[in-house]
DNA sequence: TATTTTATTGAGTGATCATTCAATAACTTT
DNA sequence: AAAGTTATTGAATGATCACTCAATAAAATA
């Protein structure tokens, strides 16, 4: 292989300073010239090295959803019940929710903003949020079988269940919500699941 | 009062159909132009009306939070419990997100886009939704005092709960989702709320 | 060292954006 | 009917946008 000429910058930070943008400001207000600054790339090395603004985002998106599925599978590793796990990652969501600057989800953010816009990134973006709600199905089909999730509603039923709750969290962090309130609350949803 | 040259336009039927493009695709890929062409007035009366696009988009948001706050009334005007009120009012939110395009919640959308890039209309819509929120939490309180609901949580923590799963539909409205998922999960919520 | 290969550079491009304003048209008042 | 008032009109403006490409620089190979 010939390699003339090798990369200065390094992928990962590159990626890492994009998403930090986009998720503050969201896609559309996050300029390429702002993507420049972060990344301390030129227009022409971004441009081939993504293609587009739109690539950029995509490979944003992917990593994103890649490091919510390895956080999911070290909470799996880490804990032995399924219930565990819920309850630990919903907490989680909760602190940050109510940090002071919150964002919220990068991808439900994403979602709702180019919705009716961007048609291809609106289905990498609930490609990437479905990876996420079947990982989930997948955890909750084993509560199910070892008994420890009541039956009542199936796995699938069950992560839709879970999704909405993420995801309106994700929206409430943008409300300076009440931390008591949003555990409260999600006490007596996990309370709803186990059997 | 001296009225020469009276307007041509209907201030209502403009605000409904810059309701509708802002609604299907968001602030910022909204174009004037397009404005201008829904609501078939030139950009020097659209700037006169409402100075510009960001005062439109304001009078928008007040247009549709009225009109939510409207329906809240009109639903405790026509059921005697609070449970039932909650009951309808969230199998609205659920029979909206499982329409075909369904667009979600146009407070919720404009939050997460506006989010760190336009301050001022951020903090409008933050103040659209706290209204709701908080009729939500008056009806609750009713609900609380007259013993039909639990005392658990206070109406506060109740209020936020709601609004969590509301714009947890509202996100979820992106994702295809499945009736029953939605309608098991709701009435499992509702029955946390109940005495 | 000379040649080849490829990443980097950054000024430049055309399109689109929100917004303006002087001219005009329509309605009321006198 | 004339004068006065104000909404409407639409071409024009300047700014910003995502994106391009020919020139250049740096590393590997011969």
């Amino acid at each position: 292989m010939i390699m003339a000429r090798p990369q200065k910058y390094q992928r990962e930070k590159v990626i890492d300073a994009a998403q930090a943008l986009f998720w503050q400001k969201g896609y559309q207000a996050t300029s390429v010239v702002d993507l420049q600054s972060a990344t301390e790339l030129k227009p022409g090395s971004l441009y081939k090295a993504f293609g587009n603004k739109d690539g950029l985002l995509q490979a944003v998106l992917e990593n994103y959803s890649n490091n919510t599925l390895l956080f999911i599978d070290s909470l799996t590793e880490k804990h032995s019940s399924v219930m565990a796990v819920l309850e630990v990652f919903l907490n989680r969501q909760i602190d940050r929710s109510c940090e002071k600057d919150a964002e919220g989800c990068l991808l439900v953010n994403s979602l709702l903003e180019l919705q009716g816009y961007k048609p291809q990134l609106e289905t990498e973006v609930k490609q990437q949020l479905l990876r996420v709600q079947v990982r989930f199905a997948q955890l909750i089909e084993q509560g199910i079988k070892s008994g420890e999730l009541s039956d009542k509603m199936d796995a699938s039923g069950k992560a839709t269940a879970i999704m909405t709750v993420v995801w309106g969290l994700s929206v409430m962090s943008r409300m300076s919500p009440n931390k008591t309130h949003l555990q409260t609350f999600c006490d007596d949803f996990l309370a709803t699941m186990s059997s």
